[in-house]
RNA sequence: GCUGAUGUAGCUCAGGGGUAGAGCACUUCCUUGGUAAGGAAGAGGUCAUGGGUUCAAAUCCCAUCAUCAGCUCCA
């Protein structure tokens, strides 16, 4: 008998040859039906596979990482099967599971081809392959069996990843006529998979190298559930109806230009007016935190990035040097701003009593992007960066880590984000070459960053080997509306650039001291900013923000002077209003103007001329009853208020 | 940058070796209205750009540019 611990701590006995399987049909034979994968000891393994000594396991369902990886990684196996059963011959690359599915990448025989059109057939065949309800079979195997084995299958892909495997740990895994090299864990049959949609075919390079052979990349999505399928279908759905792109150019804010060039986004007036509301929003928070906005020029010599390092790191892959026409002076485009303030903190002699000091500078930057990775706002060649620039003692790092995070969370409370989390990334401690500065340093500023994280009650995860090669960084994840991932925000902590610019401050033991540098960005860059709030808010932005809070709709011609004058009370109390004077029936202007997503919609005929009011609709939800002007403008300010109740948090202390 | 697909009116798209199409938007006129599309007329395109094939090219071929998807990359 063995003891096996449950989550909960309780213990259960029994038989040597039991099986994941077997322990959740013993508590119960629903439990047995939902789950996928258990952990033995912390690792995933098949539910099929005999434990054979005492052990403490979770179960893994739909719910969990661990089952969903198992279910699409069989789901990976079960579309190799069936491009195996439809293209013999075909060489199998590599079958990951994914954040939203699988893919596998293949290298179809001589003169065969993939295109959209043929995955519906494929997707019959797997779902034929599904209902069969195979055994998935893992069988450990020698590397020589192994290596045999695919050259009897002609499969140089597959070799080239057992080369790479030590002898002992290769595994293989079956179901029907398809054996597949696979570490696991896997599904204990087929049958769980009800519900499949491959979604795309692209091209990937094997093994991500361009020098080598272009595979066929075939993406897809499976479910338990023909239900979660259509939900998925869906959201999808949604999710292209939201794309910034698109959004941005039905609501006018931005646009492109092939003479102006690639990736150099043109705001248009609306798209300008959300900026500027954005930049205000955060230049007020960042004024309560203590924060002193800086400006600095659009070009720096090249000396300035020699001195950071930069220049030797990036230079390559940058927009080159700019030469002057008399004296051969040499400058870059400034593809980051803090040299900038770097040259601003050395300006004067610092004390101790000065610090922290806060450079906050909304810094348009350019950096050169391959054309192919340009996508809308989300990748652009120019951008403004909302940077800041913290230099202050080592012992206050984890107090203004902390007030950085603090600006970030009202941030995502003022536009709604409410699902996120962070990412610790520490150096790779195996390979601690490759970073700057002292070990002491590092661990103080690591040990910093996990603190206040914890001490501000933030979900992290921690990635070993991700940090910048000169410190540790905080990045923040959020979740928009459609359950989508972005990454958004990021502090980092940096002990490089004050070395390399020689900073000092004199410490009260008047000794001259190196200051740390936090650089953070909460909203990254206006650009991507922008982007990820249209596609978070379907463009409907938050009343405070958006461009036009505001449509006056006249009933007729005969009362546009009373809608304009109802439009100019407005404007004194700087609500943004437009005018919809055109000759068109109401009903016209209403439909236009929902769906120019303006949140609020007012009506003016007869009858509010003479009771000096507006007839109220707010977008999407239909008619509000009327209101006098005077009302209608505290009624809005009051929400304006309420929404950005955050930004009068004062942290201010220095 | 690499692979593939696409490029026709401001927008969304149809068409396709022989005079360039629709809907919406736009302009003008009629209408002056009460909570999601009133009516009529009009204007608008070197069919991405440059070459080639052809009696004839928007259409076929080649190249270039851009867009989209994926790969690689992101201080």
């Amino acid at each position: 008998m063995i003891n096996v611990t449950l989550p909960d701590g309780s213990i259960k006995q029994y038989d040597e040859s039991i099986t994941g399987y077997d322990i959740a049909m013993s508590i119960s034979p629903r439990l047995a039906k939902e789950v996928l994968s258990i952990s033995v000891n912390d690792e995933v393994w098949d539910l099929s596979r005999v434990i054979s000594s005492d052990s403490s396991i979770k179960l893994h369902k739909w719910d969990d990482e661990e089952g969903k990886n198992a279910f699409w990684h069989s789901s990976a196996h079960i579309m190799a099967e069936a491009i195996e059963a439809i293209y013999p011959g075909t060489k199998f690359g590599i079958g990951p599971t994914i954040d939203n599915g699988f893919y596998y990448d293949v290298d179809l025989p001589e003169g065969k081809v993939i295109t959209e059109k043929d995955l519906v057939r494929l997707e019959q065949k797997m779902l034929e392959l599904a209902r069969q309800k195979n055994d998935i079979v893992r069988s450990e195997i020698s590397k020589a069996d192994a290596i045999q084995l695919f050259q009897d299958k002609n499969d140089e892909y597959k070799l080239e990843l057992i080369n790479d495997l030590e002898d002992g740990t290769i595994t293989l895994y079956n179901q029907g006529d398809f054996t597949d090299l696979c570490r696991g864990p896997h599904l204990p049959n087929t049958g769980a998979v009800k519900a499949i949609k491959l979604l795309s075919v692209a091209g990937a390079y094997w093994r991500g190298d361009e020098k080598n052979k272009m595979l066929t990349r075939i993406y897809g999505v499976t479910f338990p559930k023909a239900k979660l399928l259509q939900e998925y279908l869906v959201l999808l759905e949604e999710a292209k109806k939201r794309d910034h792109r698109k959004i941005g150019k039905e609501m006018v804010l931005f646009t492109f230009s092939q003479d102006v060039g690639l990736g150099l986004p043109l705001w248009m007036p609306k798209g300008a007016q959300l900026r500027e509301q954005l930049e205000l929003f955060l230049k007020k928070v960042q004024k309560n935190f203590g924060y002193e906005q800086v400006i600095t020029p659009h070009i720096g010599n090249v000396q300035l990035y020699k001195t950071s390092g930069h220049y030797e790191k990036y230079g390559k892959d940058s927009f080159q040097v700019i030469k002057t026409p008399q004296e051969g002076e040499e400058y870059l485009l400034k593809p980051m701003n803090c040299p900038h303030h770097c040259e601003i903190y050395k300006a004067r002699p610092r004390s101790y009593k000065d610090l922290p000091i806060r450079y906050a500078e909304f810094g348009t930057v350019y950096r050169y992007e391959q054309s192919g990775e340009l996508h809308g706002l989300t990748r652009v060649r120019g951008f403004t960066q909302d940077d800041a620039h913290l230099f202050c003692t080592p012992d206050q790092l984890k107090e203004e880590f902390k007030k950085v995070i603090d600006i970030i969370f009202i941030i995502f409370k003022a536009l709604d984000f409410k699902d996120f989390t962070a990412q610790i990334s520490l150096r790779d401690p195996k390979n601690t070459e490759k970073y700057i500065g002292s070990d002491e340093n590092w661990d103080k500023a690591e040990a910093a960053i996990i603190e206040a994280s914890a001490e501000k009650g933030l979900k992290t995860v921690t990635e070993l080997g991700e940090a910048a090669f000169y410190g540790p960084k905080l990045d923040f994840m959020i979740k928009d509306a459609v359950g989508r991932n972005w990454q958004l925000g990021t502090i980092q902590v940096d002990y490089n650039l004050p070395e390399r610019f020689d900073l000092e401050y004199t410490g009260a033991d008047n000794q001259k001291h190196r200051p740390v540098m936090i650089h953070r960005a909460p909203f990254g860059s206006m650009e991507r900013f922008v982007a990820v709030l249209i596609e978070h808010t379907a463009g409907k932005f938050p009343l405070w923000l958006t461009p036009e809070q505001v449509v006056i709709l006249s009933i007729s011609e005969k009362f546009n002077d009373y809608a304009q004058k109802v439009s100019n009370i407005l404007n004194i109390s700087d609500i943004r209003t437009v005018v919809d004077d055109r000759n068109e029936k109401i009903g016209r202007k209403i439909r236009d103007n929902e769906l120019k997503r303006i949140p609020y919609l007012l009506i003016v005929g007869e009858q509010e001329v003479e009771s000096n009011s507006v007839s109220v609709r707010q977008q999407g939800q239909g008619d509000k009853g009327t209101m006098t002007i005077d009302e209608f403008a505290r009624f809005i300010k009051k929400e304006v208020e309420s929404q950005l109740e955050a930004i009068h948090i004062n942290q201010k202390s220095n």
